[in-house]
DNA sequence: ACAATTCTGTACCGTTCGGTACAGAATGAA
DNA sequence: TTCATTCTGTACCGAACGGTACAGAATTGT
């Protein structure tokens, strides 16, 4: 037929995520993105559609991906607070390693929700399966009574996702991981 | 002397705030700001200098102007998780009435704390006084036994803080003021 | 060899951005 | 009045942006 690609459509579109992630939308520039994603305009409009498509499809697979991670730790036998622990631990580390890393969905809330439906949905959408997936957790935890019977797993979980939204914003600033291991067990006593 | 200015400078400058909260520091246009503020360009760099140090200005207006807020409604009599109640529910209401507002250190911490040094240090600066006020009414909450003695003020504190954060993320999606309450009493059960 | 496709690289386009310059009207103090 | 200052309005600048076009090299199947 004709000449295969010559890069890896999977790898390029984590580093477009990853550059998404440190920077926002508006600040990731064409030029940054050809560089860190190592290929040319040419091949990035040919296979992604232009810098917005781009992005929705990083905001995809970010979606997918952190949601694995999370489901898969979450599940983890043992204690649900060591997990939901170990699990919010992981994400301020990956965080940390990712140099000015941070929850790509925070990014995009911020900065894009107040004038995008779209994205407004999509955030909505984002927010609602963190929740179901906390509070499948909290209802494991409550079954074997290790989470208290007056907590409202709904409501808990929907205050995890909001704490953990409130920790990606503290993590732009506070590089002190002692502190932060600090905030994420005041935050697990809510399951008292 | 000369000609008096003939606009009302605080009141520019607290509308070019209300813009930046809105819409972020690189979405907000000049255009957006003259039209907003009333002004013309001339006017705004004559009274501010230019846009990032205008930025700068809203966001010291801004500070002081929460935080007064902020100090005034912890130090209400009364009990404290009441007064802390409260507060965060004026944060929320005051944060729906003004379209698409929200926290503007959020934003700027978000957008511009990952590649600007000053931005990260006001950011800092910033978390650090909101904490202040918050653990200065948890100390007075523990005097009166009303908080738990179990719970560390300074911690805790840190906690709500983080939780603030989370929320004006929250907000920016999430409408329904019934759930937004449910999440407010929920991390106040951290004070137990 | 040939055709088809994708690569790299560069050049270019229209738009918008932040910022400046300037002309003329308005206003107030000396 | 006169002068200094600030206003409004418009026009303009250089730079950067997202996006397109194109030429030529490279790599595959037929």
């Amino acid at each position: 037929m004709a000449r295969p690609k010559g890069f890896d459509e999977a790898a390029a579109l984590r580093a477009a995520m990853e550059a998404f992630r440190a920077r926002g939308y508006e600040a990731t520039s064409l030029t940054d993105l050809t560089r860190c994603m190592g290929i040319q305009k040419a091949s990035l409009y040919g296979t992604y559609g232009d810098k917005w498509q781009l992005f929705l499809s990083a905001l995809r697979r970010y979606e997918e991906v952190t949601l694995e991670i999370m489901e898969q730790a979450l599940q983890q036998p043992g204690p649900v607070r060591v997990a939901i622990r170990d699990y919010l631990s992981g994400v301020v580390a990956e965080s940390r390693c990712a140099a000015g890393g941070g929850c790509l969905f925070t990014t995009a809330t911020v900065e894009l929700a107040p004038r995008d439906p779209e994205i407004a949905e999509r955030s909505r959408h984002y927010r609602e399966r963190m929740t179901g997936v906390y509070r499948q957790a909290l209802e494991r935890g409550k079954a074997t009574g290790e989470v208290g019977s007056a907590v409202d797993a709904e409501t808990a979980a929907a205050f995890l996702t909001t704490f953990q939204y409130g920790l990606s914003v503290t993590l732009k600033t506070e590089p002190d991981a002692a502190t932060v291991a600090r905030l994420i067990d005041a935050a697990l006593s809510v399951l008292d």
